[in-house]
DNA sequence: AGAAACATGTAATAGGTTACATGATTTC
DNA sequence: GAAATCATGTAACCTATTACATGTTTCT
């Protein structure tokens, strides 16, 4: 459960309200960890009681803003959770149950869902192709935004390798519209 | 929300009871869609009670072994959901919001934790490639085993991406002990 | 008969999603 | 003062996880 580690890792970057929150989720933590703001409203809740988070404007209920900054002991929490173990997460897609089915059933026609996908997925890829121009070139050097870049050469990654399996899917299948408008020359970022 | 559909895949392939899918999710499905023995058992009720599968022994309650098949309309249900759109699920993994923390914590001591990884990513690595050098070569030439292959090459594309992404983290983070002893040459499969 | 393995389930809890409700502030 | 936007929340539901409970078959 990373939900409250990733937002005293927000809160750390930069103090903030949920909303706030939310929308930053939308941007650059949300591309590897989505929460709404239904979910941020109840952990800041938490995070509040737990004594790792306090708000100013203790008053204020509906309506007010409410800006949080991370106290000492949550910093601490967030250490201990950061050098614990995480076991691996197993792959886990529903595209891959859906290829599945269709090799046992043997006569569907999921390529307009494959296009859909593949289109997604180099839109995504074109995000984040456009972030690492602005934000990482020339390479980092500091251990921080080596990090940082890390974490978005792993999103590029991922997507170039669903563009892959996408691709492939379609060949099969038999598609004849597989244009190669975007780039996925091998994987390396 | 794939597990029926992927118990309706399963059965189709073969029919078989609660704790022999439960079985068949540790092997090879559950490569991609994990689930325990207490989902399945409420899912397959679910199944029965919507009129897609049908056990024989109609009778029966604790302990004795239910069989499951898959029905006609089952079938069709699957054909249905294959051929639906599906909105490509985004990254979403604990690792990335360790290395974000990580970052922003300065100096952290999760080496650990990223050794650990590895090694179970190059253990997954290993198992998939033995089930590939088994029964996919040579490459397969029917569409069906071709998709088939297609969702066990992915598995081996998802295994050697952590297994980079663990790699270059440990570089960052200065780690002395990275052994190049598993192959990782570019992505391709 | 006892133990081990097989097999099916229940209960409690937590996390995530969707829909909805409500208050405050700004803008026209 | 009405509308739009910003902001914080509640409620219902569903899925997944964990721990536990119970019955059946097989083997010795």
């Amino acid at each position: 459960m990373s939900l409250p580690h990733a937002l005293l890792t927000a809160l750390i970057e930069r103090p903030g309200s949920g909303l706030e929150l939310a929308g930053r989720f939308d941007r650059s933590i949300g591309y590897f960890w989505q929460a709404s703001h239904q979910q941020i409203y109840r952990e800041l809740a938490r995070l509040e009681a737990a004594g790792w988070v306090r708000s100013m404007e203790p008053d204020s209920g509906r309506g007010r803003r409410r800006d949080y900054r991370v106290l000492p002991a949550g910093r601490a929490e967030l250490k201990r959770w950061v050098e614990d173990r995480s076991a691996p997460k197993p792959l886990r897609d529903e595209l891959m149950v859906r290829l599945r089915a269709a090799a046992v059933l043997g006569d569907t026609a999921l390529p307009d869902d494959l296009r859909q996908r593949l289109a997604s997925h180099r839109e995504m890829l074109a995000n984040y192709l456009a972030i690492e121009a602005r934000d990482f070139t020339p390479a980092p050097a500091s251990r921080e935004r080596r990090l940082r870049h890390l974490v978005l050469k792993t999103g590029i990654r991922h997507e170039r390798s669903w563009i892959d399996v996408c691709t492939e899917a379609l060949e099969i299948l038999g598609d004849p519209a597989v244009d190669a408008s975007t780039e996925r020359p091998s994987t390396g970022s």
